[in-house]
DNA sequence: CGCCTATTTGATCTGATTCAAACAATGTGG
DNA sequence: CCACATTGTTTGAATCAGATCAAATAGGCG
């Protein structure tokens, strides 16, 4: 049962990420399907950008799940996003030179490297280009306030009901869950340093979350089985990830 | 003692902001001053935007203090940022239709409303207006990310000291300090809605550290007694605030 | 002056952390 | 293909940071 995202290149898995968030002519679609794209796959877990450093390219997934994180002085790491087929996890590296952050991926990730000058062209060439990935990043910045409010205001158990949710909505509207399942290639102790609770604190609420019989988790899959009770128990509400607004809907 | 901000008009306070961040040539400098701005002076703390609104202007900071906030289900207050002279806290808005969460005002403070279909046309005709609007909401973003790691990772007093250095140093670059001080018309609530603490905690932590003397609060304003006792509390390492990166430095 | 809002203090409670160890799964080399 | 090492999950017990509840004090303002 192969992802599908293993079928198509990485154009394709692009254009269809811009697609959940913005609309695109044919000449914009043409245009992104010339891109210079050097793959790498990455069999184990490994960091791919730094905090510090400069990049000369953006970062696009192709497969797998990336992940970016500051390591903090105490030397605890907090995960700030996620990041799956099709997304670009640091195309603000085109206009904020140095990382304020690192891009890290777990084992099994394939990622595609766009030099930064090629973005900037298509970006001079094609304004529906420029728009939609201006767009992209503020759905970023969407995603980040809507953590702040996620890790500051909800207990346990709805944080991390809601870390769920917002993932199987995210992979579901690109085409990659099936029978209501995600993988999720992530440890508890990933989970934690994503939602700022402890390893142990978050097998127990995944524990709670299971005997609820929302959702179950074995084989690096999350398998939801009662979307409607995951939402409830998380208040989960998915505008914020700006799926069906306008301008583009209009 | 008035603040510089009340000197100088709205266009020069947009471009002292986001000179801040980039570099503007003379031509977009001129494109910024012709903008038309309606301004509005607030006597008490309210609404500006609220979720879910689609707004047609964008809010510009004249002088005080401005703040976005998410409101959960179960009626608490997040807020997620906040903006004083300068800043353009919904510039997102231009590319997201639909408010994500709301934008608020302490008593005394002026905003300005700039079109959409201004800004659109500013970011068409000025290639550099559009890189320095997009550099400033990647910013935004940062700023976000770091509020997550505070939030996620840092326990209350580092938390909140974090927060008083972003403000002192972000209030600073802008020429709004005063003898190492900044207004700041916020309650303790406000600041717990926006660290994730506790109005009770707040207070005793602030408490704490004001016995340190790193800080002195009064008068709605934070004076900041020992700046590098402050930083090394709060652990706070200014570069997320991307205030002297490339591209535009080099 | 008196009302309303903000700060402060005290006491108690609890969600979450920490420490420690057992257990399960996964992978590796011989 | 098994023995072993490594990584991830689970459980238990003790502890603590921060929340909650309640009430007193202090400021601002009409």
């Amino acid at each position: 049962m192969p992802e599908l995202g293993e079928q198509i290149g990485g154009p394709e898995k692009l254009i269809r990420k811009l697609s959940t968030i913005t609309s695109l002519s044919e000449a914009e679609r043409d245009a992104l399907r010339s891109l210079t794209l050097a793959s790498r796959a990455y069999s184990s877990a490994q960091d791919i950008v730094r905090e510090g450093d400069l990049p000369v390219n953006c970062c696009l997934v192709l497969d797998g799940f990336a992940y970016r994180y500051k390591l903090l002085a105490d030397g605890s790491r907090q995960i700030v996003s996620f990041h799956v087929t099709g997304d670009l996890p640091d195309l603000q590296s085109l206009h904020l030179g140095r990382m304020d952050h690192s891009l890290g991926v777990v084992a099994s990730t394939e990622i595609a490297f766009i030099p930064h000058l090629e973005v900037a062209a298509l970006i001079r060439n094609h304004q529906g280009i420029a728009t939609a990935l201006w767009r992209d990043s503020l759905v970023d910045a969407s995603i980040f306030r809507e953590w702040i409010a996620n890790i500051g205001a909800r207990s346990a158990i709805p944080r991390i009901a809601h870390l769920f949710c917002e993932l199987f909505v995210r992979m579901n509207v690109l085409g990659l869950s099936h029978d209501n399942s995600i993988v999720l290639p992530l440890t508890q102790a990933d989970i934690g340093d994503a939602t700022g609770l402890s390893t142990v604190h978050v097998n127990r609420s995944i524990q709670h979350l299971r005997s609820l019989r929302v959702i179950a988790l074995r084989e690096r899959r999350l398998h939801i089985l009662n979307w409607a009770g995951l939402q409830a128990e998380a208040l989960f509400d998915p505008s914020y990830l700006h799926l069906s607004d306008p301008p583009w809907a209009a």
